[in-house]
DNA sequence: CATATTCCAGAGAGCGCTCTCAACCGATTC
DNA sequence: GAATCGGTTGAGAGCGCTCTCTGGAATATG
């Protein structure tokens, strides 16, 4: 096996091979502007000959920095391995985002708590990254707080469900539904219904909040089932939803995959949609608009949830002072299902 | 900003503490043997007093392995963020193997080609990782081949499609499609169509050949629509196969997500699954279960790809010398949609 | 009891890089 | 012509860690 490591030209090779000190055959690779334009091609092309590649654990012995951000999941999240790609996309937009500017993702899982709990801690404490997103907490997760009063500029996605100064960026949960349970009883629904996400995660709770607001707007009574994201659970909890009430005539989901289960749900029930029951979703997942019938349902900007995220925690690292919440805009999709 | 690279502990706190050379604290921490037990026991309440943990990049500079493995994506890979969860199922796998021998998963995205293939390039041959596992490459990249001839050890998700030595796991698709094609030829199916993935990765043309060689097998005609492994596609393929051979009674779709895209062109064709046309899906994704009718499907183990590949860079970047092809098993799921 | 052997801890040399500080040099100013 | 000055470059000190090598104590052997 070929080693690596051990014939990667230094930047001592450069310099000499530039003719010049390491020092300033570091400036040159650093970018820095007080270098002689012949000295500075001199440097490059010996860097380009050698194949110079600058060793960054060398780097980060002496910057204190390592170029690198954790983004940390909920290892059971139900959303990162079931059928819907929140996870994807969140990886998707900080991945975008950290390229850009030519830092490195170093992805972690964590279970429920225990020992990779504390694995993740001492890494991202360790000095191993110069920051942490996480996302797709459930319950009173201590991390993010542990994390950021140890010194790791930590951002959140998705609001935190403890009393917490770790900023987040998410979308306005509780509005957006509101709005989406409007358009239901301004199409003329009576009898809304909601399935509503895990009551351990804040989409879940808040999606909630804002279907019992709107359902109070309009003096009128809640029913509600909870699932988990999942399309199994929403085809289970539409059943149970046509049981509490056989005469409700539009349901909002909190996720579309929920609403594709309660999609099928209602057509193994017998139930035409839009005509006897109307259906939103909640996501505007690609899947939304190949339902039968296309899904109508909030889309959020998952991409730019994880692209700002990143952004945000760059802008920490780099000692600057960010908001603490950070709300990015949804939007009522409006297809068939209504 | 709490600066938390500045104060903390070195392991010359840690040995002052305990009161011994930093070259025992150093032994202990690092779980040599030939060190006295209440030395050993002095060094570890020294550590644990003071939150130790072990720089990184110090201890990189001079072991020259970094514990981290890169795991590098095809962006544009269709089935990384498309509805299909193939991507997560590898994460996943790659994820639990190195957590297990805690090590650190660094996520690389590259575009088709240009400037974030060199990026890559230069990142994983910079001897930033011990080793990159790469998977849904397409057409014909040069970057495994690359990578190894730069002494980095690789191992590919999936066969490459250039002359190549470097190693991969996969499952063997031909033989997996020939088992589906074969079992719809054994239910009585006569007129077998299929819908191959792209054709610029070996999973695509692998499945497809499958297809082929079985319907040669038993002297009859292919009829092939081609998609690109998502949903839409499959619908699409569907239709263009139902206008191509009307009496077809039988479809091998390349993946579950195209396999549920054909049940929604058959249904809106007004045909029958299964009564009229069989359908056989590849994945075994979750949502093949909850399809209507729920699909029969080749069912390849995803998480253990990944698991698998990660355990093989492991072995690589220690130093064996590692099988050139590894294949698991896969399982036809036998459904109600055949 | 002297010598050989084993075992364990400490000293010290780097790993490759950045960055401060001093040195230098040609150019400007008095 | 001497003093000053902005602009570059080089020397060298570490960053925190591992690991080889050496010395000394403890044990075994003749």
């Amino acid at each position: 096996m070929v080693m690596s490591g051990r014939d990667r030209p230094t930047l001592e090779n450069v310099a000499q091979r530039a003719g010049v000190s390491r020092a300033t055959a570091s400036r040159v690779v650093n970018g820095s502007t007080s270098v002689a334009p012949q000295i500075r091609d001199k440097v490059l092309s010996a860097v380009e000959a050698l194949g110079y590649v600058p060793n960054q654990a060398a780097r980060s012995l002496v910057t204190q920095r390592t170029d690198s951000i954790a983004l940390v999941a909920s290892e059971t999240a139900s959303r990162v391995f079931s059928d819907d790609p929140f996870f994807s996309g969140i990886i998707r937009g900080v991945s975008l985002e950290l390229e850009a500017v030519d830092k490195q993702l170093v992805l972690m899982m964590v279970g429920p708590s225990g020992p990779s709990h504390d694995r993740v801690e001492r890494y991202a404490t360790g000095g191993h990254v110069d920051g942490a997103i996480i996302f797709s907490m459930h319950g009173a997760d201590p991390l993010p707080e542990r994390l950021s009063r140890a010194g790791v500029p930590v951002v959140c996605n998705g609001r935190l469900l403890i009393q917490s100064s770790v900023p987040y960026v998410d979308v306005d949960n509780e509005d957006a539904a509101r709005t989406a349970v409007h358009h239901l009883l301004d199409t003329g629904r009576r009898r809304v219904a909601t399935i509503a996400g895990p009551q351990d995660m804040s989409a879940g709770i808040d999606r909630l909040k804002g279907y019992r607001a709107a359902m109070q707007d309009t003096g009128r009574r809640s029913l509600v089932a909870v699932g988990d994201f999942t399309r199994q659970s929403g085809a289970l909890a539409m059943s149970q939803l046509l049981g509490d009430d056989p005469d409700l005539d539009a349901v909002f989901a909190a996720s579309d995959a929920m609403a594709e289960g309660a999609l099928r749900a209602l057509r193994q029930a017998g139930r035409r949609v839009p005509d006897d029951v109307a259906v939103v979703g909640f996501d505007d997942m690609d899947f939304a608009r190949d339902t039968e019938p296309p899904l109508t349902t909030v889309r959020q900007p998952i991409t730019d949830l994880g692209r700002m995220a990143a952004r945000q925690v760059l802008r920490m690292a780099g000692g600057e002072q960010i908001e603490p919440v950070l709300l990015l805009p949804t939007e009522l999709v409006k297809r068939e299902s209504t």
